[in-house]
DNA sequence: CGGGTCCGCTTTTTT
DNA sequence: AGCGGACCCG
């Protein structure tokens, strides 16, 4: 077999590939080529060590990079080289070792994975049932509660109790476990929990996995929590090889209950781990590198790491302040098109970062209004979206009518008379009889002739029954069509076009397009079961959606993690923004969003832009901000950039720092200064002719044309041409 | 009893 | 600015 792959590693690489049997940790920096040295120790491992694909189990963060790397292994070997690996996320491996050992738990083996707004409202009807306070008990904040607690392992039973709220989470708790059982449903939470459970409490499942599996690796393991680690541990329990990689500096999960100390105690629990460090970076120039380290350097308790690179210093980091968001968006759009037109960089080597989801909106915006194309990362943009989740909801129904969640989404869609008093009636119904309202619907189906017939109103009886027939069908066809089936006799039965399609609005017509969006997707799974289509929308990641289209990606910082940009943009470097104002009370919430920050810095190989907005626009008003205090913290020689206004910030003593030293025609721009015809002379693209000139936002734009790089359309407030 | 409309409240990050 | 809840009408 050729091992020819090993001579292009680093040491450390090497010794991280070919390490011998027993505990590893690699904690390896940004760009410092561990999904290389992940996927190669695969390699090795199969061409070297004669380990079956089989007795593999490589846990990644997202679908995406599970898939990825099944390439990458496939291109070193053969195609055939991974077949049987066990390769995927936590919580894709988890289901399926549940599927497969489904005997064992409290729910059948086409159990359905209820997401998160499912999980919500479960959460609201039983506060409500308990006739809590909704405004005391928010849905939202007892359900943290309540995963957290499976975080860390803890069953309803376990919940310790030290304030009355305690108690009052401990019964939803209980409640909410009783009502996922019963709508043979799992969340999130539980197929982490039940999984690691399985494995504690049963010798016979916990060995058959743990003999079966020679070899463990686990990618960012900064980002396990407790169950997750727990897990890996018992998998883990026969052979004892673990090659774990991660790095505590980029641990941006702990509010979903990740610890990165299950580094330090991986080290503890395993004191023969080798240990070993990568600190070259392959992938950013040094100035950004520098400007990473200034950041994280100011991080309480970590050992401070180099980060290296042989690519050069690279272009300084450019701050711009803009006036407002509106500006900051535009700056965006504007840099990105000329870096783009300039030759530089093609559109998907961009990418825009943002703090929260909602910042999008004003960068679309942008986008949009350049007519440009872009990309969004996120889930929630097509799997969110009402219609589809709608349809899913259908199918969930029908593959499984004990689906409480799915049910009470689409009984009434579209309204067919079924309000909330009808439905409460129909739970007090199934309770009465010991079954679920699916049940009892789908007994409906049989009209007058059933038991529960009577139970209704003739006003309720009738859309009841109907539905429910409809249902009995929808349910008898899932048994033995495929999902694509299923859709369309759904769509059609309950005629979702006429009911999504109000006019013929973009809006209207964009809910269609997603309707089919996912039709086409179900046709995918023509020779796969219905299981696998719901399990594989449930546990989508963000960074499952990204396309290769080439067109620049707008993602959270989040998203981000693991993966690199010729050119970054971070948007919102106000405080409050990045650190987010919730995490300005708590010293380790902070500290996250430091290593936050230093994750969307590291992004970046050859270009960084940290913007800001001196106003941002809050609830219809726009309020002036501060800069970030994460911006005091990048060394101010290696910034470049000024604000828009050309005025330095009032009061904010740290504003000389990352202004830069004022360029003579620093005033605003309020007057055009360049005509057609006008010879210029710009610092990096020499000399030029400017073909048009106009006034925008109160500042000059510009196109010229270069003669070393052709057309480029400049702001002349930022471009500090000569006039020649 | 269901459905539509208006008002007030809230907003991180995600599998 | 978007969502849910309360209120009122059919």
């Amino acid at each position: 077999m050729n091992l020819d792959f090993i001579n292009k590693l680093n040491p450390q690489q090497r010794s991280a590939v070919t390490a011998a049997d027993g505990p590893v940790m690699v904690v390896a920096g940004p760009g410092s080529g561990k999904t290389r040295v992940l996927t190669q120790r695969i390699a090795y491992l199969i061409a070297h060590e004669g380990v079956r694909p089989w007795q593999i189990l490589a846990v990644t963060f997202t679908n995406k990079a599970a898939k990825e790397m099944d390439e990458r292994v496939k291109s070193i070997l053969n195609e055939q080289a991974t077949d049987g690996m066990m390769l995927g996320t936590f919580h894709s491996i988890c289901a399926r070792i549940l599927r497969r050992e489904a005997e064992h738990l409290p729910v059948a083996q086409n159990f359905v994975i209820f997401d998160a707004d499912d999980q919500q409202s479960l959460v609201k009807s039983i506060i409500r049932e308990l006739n809590l306070n909704e405004k005391l008990y928010r849905a939202n904040s007892v359900h943290a509660s309540i995963s957290r607690a499976k975080n860390e392992l803890i069953l309803p039973d376990d919940f310790p109790i030290n304030t009355y709220r305690d108690e009052v989470v401990k019964r939803v708790y209980t409640e909410y476990q009783k009502r996922l059982i019963a709508s043979n449903a799992v969340d999130f939470d539980d197929i982490l929990v039940y999984a690691t459970q399985l494995m504690e409490t049963n010798p016979t499942v916990r060995e058959k996995y743990a003999q079966r599996f020679r070899h463990v690796l686990v990618d960012e393991f900064q980002d396990t929590n407790l169950a997750q680690y727990a897990l890996v541990k018992h998998l883990a329990s026969y052979h004892h090889n673990i090659f774990c990689v991660g790095d505590p500096d980029q641990s941006i999960y702990a509010w979903r209950g990740a610890d990165y100390r299950n580094i330090r105690k991986f080290e503890q629990d395993f004191p023969t781990a080798q240990v070993i460090l990568l600190e070259q970076n392959y992938r950013s120039h040094q100035n950004i590198l520098d400007v990473a380290m200034g950041v994280i350097d100011r991080a309480k308790n970590r050992r401070k790491k180099r980060l290296f690179s042989d690519r050069g210093a690279g272009e300084k980091i450019f701050f711009y302040e803009a006036r407002d968001d509106y500006g900051e968006a535009s700056f965006v759009v504007d840099t990105i098109a000329q870096l783009v037109a300039s030759g530089e960089f093609e559109p998907k080597d961009c990418a825009v970062m943002y703090r929260t989801n909602a910042m999008s909106r004003l960068i679309e915006e942008a986008f949009l209004q350049a007519r440009l194309p872009y990309k969004l990362v996120g889930a929630q943009r097509f799997y969110g979206r009402r219609e589809v989740k709608d349809i899913i909801a259908f199918i969930r129904l029908a593959h499984n009518p004990s689906d409480e969640a799915a049910l009470s989404r689409v009984i009434n869609v579209p309204p067919r008379g079924i309000g909330d008093k009808t439905l409460t009636t129909l739970h007090m119904v199934a309770r009465q009889n010991d079954t679920n309202a699916g049940y009892v619907l789908l007994n409906l189906a049989h009209g007058a002739e059933s038991n529960f017939y009577k139970a209704f109103t003739g006003r309720a009886a009738l859309p009841l029954a109907d539905f429910g027939g409809m249902l009995a069908n929808w349910h008898a066809l899932a048994k033995v069509g495929t999902v694509a089936e299923l859709f369309d006799r759904i769509v059609r039965d309950i005629n979702y076009k006429e009911y999504i399609v109000e006019d013929d609005s973009e809006e209207s017509l964009d809910r269609w397009e997603n309707v089919q969006e996912l039709k086409r997707l179900a046709l995918e799974y023509d020779t796969r079961t219905i299981d696998d289509f719901l399990e594989n929308v449930a546990l989508i990641a963000d960074q499952d959606t990204l396309t290769d289209a080439n067109a620049p990606t707008l993602l959270t910082l989040h998203a981000a993690k693991g993966l690199e940009y010729g050119a970054v943009f971070i948007v919102g470097l106000d405080d409050g923004i990045i650190p987010h104002s919730r995490s300005f009370d708590e010293v380790e919430q902070m500290e996250e969003e430091r290593r936050l920050f230093y994750v969307g810095i590291t992004r970046a190989k050859d270009r960084l832009y940290l913007l800001r907005a001196i106003q941002r626009g809050g609830r219809g008003m726009a309020e002036e901000t501060f800069p970030s205090r994460f911006m005091d913290d990048v060394p101010s020689d290696l910034i470049v950039g000024r604000t828009r206004t050309g005025r330095s910030l009032k009061g904010a003593p740290s504003d000389i720092k990352w202004s830069l030293p004022t360029p003579p025609q620093s005033a605003p721009v309020t007057q055009a200064l360049y005509k057609a015809g006008t010879r210029v002379k710009h610092a990096m693209w020499g000399d030029g002719i400017v073909l048009d000139s106009r006034m925008q936002d109160g500042d000059e734009i510009i196109d010229v044309v270069f003669e070393s790089v052709g057309i480029k359309r400049l702001a002349a407030s930022l471009a500090n041409l000569k006039i020649i």
